[in-house]
DNA sequence: AAATTCATGTAATAAGTTACATGATTCC
DNA sequence: GGAATCATGTAACTTATTACATGAATTT
């Protein structure tokens, strides 16, 4: 999996341009698979080098010609392909995690501070998750239901797993604070 | 966040060859932070220009060199400085939540031939968490009980997280097979 | 006899980030 | 008058992956 595979898919549903692309990767992947404009622009020049894309200039008046990607019949294959392709599980890197990690390094209150940021940033994510539905009304008016559901199916999963995530938090932050430094049990209480 | 404040880390347990290094994180935080052989030479070799280590070359009978890196001060600091600092959230690359949000594209079947399949290696990811503390005894036998603490709350954490994976896909495997597109409401029944 | 462990690396490539550059138009 | 939107890119750099290479000792 790389950008190239998510540009597959967004163009399947329509052609668009690098601008276009930028635009909705952040109102739809960017929470587990967002991308920088730079990005988006050479991956669009190697996509179409090896023939998954076409591009149409549309010139404009007074603003650079739009240059709209199409797939191609080998682009959609490819598409069709990866997305069939179990994908590698387990090479998804989180960077707050090596810091709870190595937080026995710290002193107590020093992971302690640790702690609570980490989850003020989840409640953060959390309130975030709570407006994207509203944000997404207008770009998601027209498509199926069907298309719809799968798109939503990614933010409910993004807020069960915040959800989790500061159960998860509490649970530590409770234990450092009141210094019961054993093993949790890996098949705990967590109904 | 990169490979190198990892490293930094695990040298600040104990000095380590680039070999022990690799080892060393294929049992622990690999879940989360996986790493190649090749990388982790390459960046034990940039850590020492910068100064963040020195290395110490011990001499072994018909076996190469043992090449072993210690931290210096600067590298210590600079360890302490990443670890007390916020990473930035949200910058996690999910390849499996990508398919599932393109997954609307794929008819019924194969779209849930997808999610069985996730479904499964959630589950053998979850079994899998099950004998790492057998896997991890030797290893931890002689790490202070607090250093322990942390390290298994990242295993806690992937269990707990795992569950949810599980719950929430079962929950979708259920809609779709039964045909029920209707939207997910987001602060649904998840108790 | 074959596989694994120990122990080191290099080279080529791919993927992603940061920073810079241009310029009209429209909204506040 | 300043910020945001539209629309394109390039260059330098960092990070990570894949594939190759060597060779003795030990375990199955």
């Amino acid at each position: 999996m790389t950008l190239k595979h998510a540009i597959l898919g967004l163009l399947n549903y329509e052609p668009m341009t690098g601008y276009d692309l930028k635009k909705t990767i952040d109102i739809s992947i960017n929470h587990f698979w967002p991308a920088v404009q730079s990005q988006i622009y050479t991956t669009l020049a190697k996509m179409e080098k090896e023939g998954w894309v076409t591009m149409e200039t549309i010139p404009q008046e007074s603003l650079p010609p739009r240059k709209v990607y199409s797939l191609t019949p080998t682009g959609r294959a490819e598409f069709v392909d990866w997305l069939t392709t179990p994908q590698p599980y387990g090479e998804t890197r989180v960077a707050w995690l090596v810091q709870v990690f190595f937080a026995g390094q710290l002193d107590d209150q020093k992971a302690l501070l640790l702690l609570h940021n980490l989850k003020s940033v989840f409640r953060q994510r959390l309130e975030g998750y709570a407006s994207i539905p509203e944000d997404n009304r207008d770009s998601l008016r027209n498509d199926p239901p069907r298309d719809k559901f799968f798109w939503m199916l990614t933010v409910d999963f993004g807020v069960a797993q915040t959800i989790s995530q500061i159960q998860w938090i509490d649970k530590v932050i409770h234990t450092v604070e009141s210094r019961e430094y054993i093993l949790p049990t890996l098949a705990g209480d967590r109904s």
